[in-house]
DNA sequence: AAAAGTAGTTGAGATATATCATGTCTGCTT
DNA sequence: AAGCAGACATGATATATCTCAACTACTTTT
């Protein structure tokens, strides 16, 4: 096992050790970064071994030391309740800003925990706060990432205080499709990285009450499920349910300025 | 009324028309800026007209150009679900940002809205980020009340999607209770800035039931309430209630660094 | 000061979703 | 390959909260 590991680290190390090379820095650095700048960039950042599923990248109360950025596989972060639960605050798929929210504290509010094998790049805040400094438009993606952040969550907290069941589990998957799509793979058909459980508790609904949804969603040929995979047979209706317009699904934010 | 207004703003702008001379800046500049990034962050902010209750500070969609903090007074900031019911997902008390999630588009994706006579300080946008390039300590405020606000946001999300009528009352309670000792002002006695309507938008509640949880808690002691007027009895239980230990309310946030 | 509108309270009944219980399927472990 | 545990699905019932309705107390208008 332990062989096979090494196997995987050392492919990806050696395909995409360099953001200039790797096929998500137009995601994860959606931004005018100069070659210079980006070369700057690369240098603080570290490439660390494979998470295994199950495993945390931190824990809520860790010392905050870095924030990270999803290579490959995806992540679930959560806080606990006060009485031993876990609520799910977010997931997230490749190229994705995780460990922002503790930037101003010196542990991290939330927990992030792999949901499947996942590779992340890790970038020290020191540096970064002092390569942000140098680069205006390094300062700006952080502030643009953590703006929208800030966005998605009050989308979130319109889901749950004033959808529905199907509202909320329509939007989820219309939301997903979107990512999916923009990081370049199919907005129809996907594998859910994610059990009914977990959606559930970020949705603010039971298991039971996802599962009946799926079904009631493949009973009136919105979707077809099979396990984890999703295909999307009627998307448009979807969003429909999901209370959006297709262009407020995801907003494309700025990708690399022309 | 106009001639009110205009004395009214009279007696602002000579007692607090600078950052350093006024009571709020240790809040809402809680950072170890000198004397001299104080002047120069003084320099580009404008003080504004008063809203009068009712007035916007800035709808959804509105070209984002500046983020406020406010002076007096208080907001609520809304979203719109796409039936034009209104979603609120935020009251913003004096010395708060507000604006910070419209930063990287190019208009704001919340409206803002007095919920009485209110002031604000107006930080026009693209001077604050000249000036963040200069003054690392000031770049670092933003970065911290950012991530804040998620991490305020993650809290929310916790609570609309697991906490029961009474435990959300209970926690909006404590911590408007919290915000309100952090302002020097008592936080036992205080007026509710919002109505019971925007107090169940907010937590996800029909008026009705915010209602019956008010009538709850003042039978079993915990609260005395007189229209806006809210006296808290046994904070203790209230936070109890609220599912948090008396630290949790608000973080202190960093002060004045020593 | 009366009228009229708005905000808040309280009760009765409706309902969406949670909970409990059971059964089935899936993917691991040995 | 068999057996087992966890994930998922589905039905029956319980319940917290919503909705509707009526009443009261303020606030603002005329």
């Amino acid at each position: 096992m332990s062989s096979q590991q090494n196997k995987g680290v050392g492919l990806n190390l050696a395909k995409e050790t360099r953001c200039m090379t790797c096929s998500l820095s137009s995601l994860c650095l959606p931004l005018s970064l100069n070659l210079e700048d980006i070369d700057q960039l690369d240098r603080i950042i570290k490439r660390r071994q494979p998470l295994k599923k199950g495993d945390h990248l931190f824990r809520q109360g860790d010392h905050f030391d870095s924030v990270y950025a999803v290579r490959s596989g995806s992540l679930k972060n959560y806080i606990m309740t006060n009485d031993g639960e876990e609520q799910i605050t977010n997931f997230h798929l490749p190229s994705e800003l995780v460990g922002l929210d503790g930037v101003d504290c010196s542990s991290y509010p939330v927990s992030s925990k792999a949901l499947e094998t996942t590779t992340v790049c890790e970038i020290p805040y020191t540096r970064l706060q002092s390569l942000a400094q140098e680069l205006p438009d390094l300062r700006n993606q952080i502030f643009s990432s953590m703006s929208k952040e800030i966005r998605d969550d009050k989308q979130m907290m319109l889901l749950l205080s004033k959808k529905n069941a199907e509202e909320r589990v329509a939007t989820f998957l219309g939301n997903l499709s979107s990512r999916f799509k923009r990081r370049g793979y199919s907005p129809y058909t996907f594998r859910l990285p994610m059990s009914r459980n977990e959606i559930g508790n970020y949705l603010g609904l039971a298991v039971e009450t996802v599962s009946r949804v799926f079904t009631r969603f493949q009973t009136i040929q919105i979707i077809a499920v099979n396990g984890k995979e999703v295909h999307i047979t009627d998307r448009q209706q979807l969003l429909e349910i999901a209370g959006v317009t297709e262009c407020e699904v995801e907003q494309p934010g700025k990708l690399i300025a022309s």
